[in-house]
DNA sequence: GATGAATGAGCCTTCATTCAT
DNA sequence: TATGAATGAAGGCTCATTCAT
């Protein structure tokens, strides 16, 4: 039961952490706002976490391994290849506060890891896991016929790359760049995969 | 000849702000590092740029203002627009100690902008003129027949995401998403554009 | 037994306390440091010792005690006076990793007391006990013959005067004072005492 | 003049650091104590001694090298070399406000050099020059006949041991070690040194 | 125009101490 | 008797900013 408290403790702690940098960035995160968002002392954090930089990895690979989580759900559904595409892709569009907050810590987490080679080890796997995922359903479905011929892998890498790139512009408000013409430049690019199938 | 002295040591602060963005990153750039680069006292950097803030601010659309200027002459060629886009998408890809340095102040922008409305608008002009350069290019490229017909706007947008996305796996010096295989996707997806024109 | 156990625990503490002191110096102390020297945790050292100022004086005590105790035997031994004398310096000399440890507590204690009072009041009640021990010898050699006459307290007064400076140097690995030219220092004044017996 | 005024800056830091160790001992000295003493801000210590280390370890010097200067004029007096000898060891009485601070400071680099081999080397080089002094001039006197033959070296060694010894006593305000009592004990032996010159 | 000494607010981190168990 | 999670005061250090020169 201390067990558990204990890491009761930690993950609130992480929590708040990516709240934290969710909503005040990374550059401005004090130990202290974490403290004061879960309601203890500075000390308590520190106890967990020995230094800021190690709070602040930990806190990146929790966001990471929450996403993931959330999407083997998705992944693991029983619907049919295309369907389970068309929703992992969807989960990702930064809709809705949860998502949202996890794209800020994950753009967070970019910016950090171009001077912190252990984040970027983060990114690798991170990324290595989300392109299995895509390639692999993409390759389920064009082995049932959903989705015509082609190089999987080229064809993740351009929609994981298109998702990247167009998340950032949405949560940063662009007004070029809103969730929905987003989802219809990914939509499309979708459809596109699908259209040609029986040519 | 002080007004030109004065716009050279403006200028030189500015240059040297950006390399010390993407070599150290936004987060530890301290003023004094900008002054240790061009051998010079905080108090100089001071008399230009009352805060850091001012510097960072002017500093990203110097950043700005250089890359559309190296753009513009690429767009303003003699070729016919496929090549030119192409070239333009080429020109983007983070190779180079140059466009690598263009591409790194470009994300710490992005991820200052998020609680920053001011740079949003920097970030918002700056997209204005890419979306605009490549979807005319584009359209361009469809009147010529070029191009197979679609919603330019679309094409544009995933191109463009992509390139975002991508270009920070590369400098993030992830395994799986090198320069090379960047390239590659973008190529593969201009092809796509172009193959089936005669359909 | 019970009592035992505890009496055991306080003086384990004790001991370790000692230990970090003369490994770490008084400074640099930490609570925990203790705590883990033994393998317990803080929160023990504290069930003995509230404060950190309690547990650094009963180990200051603990020292001293240990110190006069091993002398002891040396002052009650059967030998002669001078005998008993020269053993007595000898035994002080900072050699072997027990003795050396004991000067390294014994240093710290001296500095810690110009600013505390309450260990000065430990550090006379050494003196007077090492100041009489050795006045005693002297004056039984003084009766027996085996010294000259003169000032018993003063010659101890510069005798341990001289081994209190010539011992710190050795503990503080002095290149030019080394523990063999120690022991000359004194064994020459020893001697001096004892040459012009029969003049 | 700047340079003066720096200089002069650095020079005060120096004078009170020295201040606040005799006063309060290394370990409870804070930065902010510092500068409280002179009036001015912890940045500004900080601006002439990036850590606190380096501050201590300058101030160690800045004592050493005081205390050689004031030694100088001694050394270097007309007087016979016996004069000069009793009045160097006259010198060391820890008697007077400036002295006796100058002991405080140096029995408490003691303490800290046992853990920096560092100061360890300051103090090597201190005893250096106060060990050539005081043998130098005993051997002056030996070789005008004035203090009896026997190895100089040991002479020395006994009598700076002995006065550092003592000194501690005295200024930790021990009742069996005065001011006067040093100073007898230490008259004392310079006159064993000649008394029996005609023998 | 340019300098750099001086400032001081702010933040991370340490660690003795407490207390519920 | 013993534990160790939690606390929070304290202090070293950083760095943008100021200002006299």
């Amino acid at each position: 039961m201390s067990r558990v408290s204990e890491s009761g403790r930690r993950d609130q702690i992480l929590r708040a952490t990516c709240e934290v940098i969710a909503d005040q960035g990374f550059r401005s995160l004090r130990v202290s706002d974490v403290a004061k968002r879960i309601g203890t002392a500075t000390g308590t954090v520190h106890y967990y976490f020995p230094t800021k930089r190690d709070l602040l990895h930990a806190a990146f690979e929790h966001n990471f391994s929450r996403s993931l989580e959330r999407r083997r759900q998705i992944i693991d559904a029983e619907d049919d290849p295309l369907t389970r595409l068309r929703a992992l892709v969807e989960s990702y569009l930064p809709e809705g506060e949860e998502t949202e907050r996890a794209w800020r810590v994950w753009a967070e987490l970019w910016i950090e890891a171009l001077h912190e080679p252990e984040l970027q080890v983060i990114n690798d796997a991170v990324y290595g896991e989300w392109r299995a995922m895509m390639a692999g359903l993409i390759r389920e479905c064009q082995e049932q016929g959903l989705v015509r011929q082609g190089d999987a892998v080229i064809h993740t890498n351009l929609l994981i790359g298109a998702v990247d790139g167009l998340a950032i512009q949405v949560i940063l408000g662009s007004r070029s760049m809103t969730i929905d013409r987003m989802r219809q430049v990914c939509t499309t690019y979708l459809d596109s995969l699908v259209e040609d199938v029986h040519v």
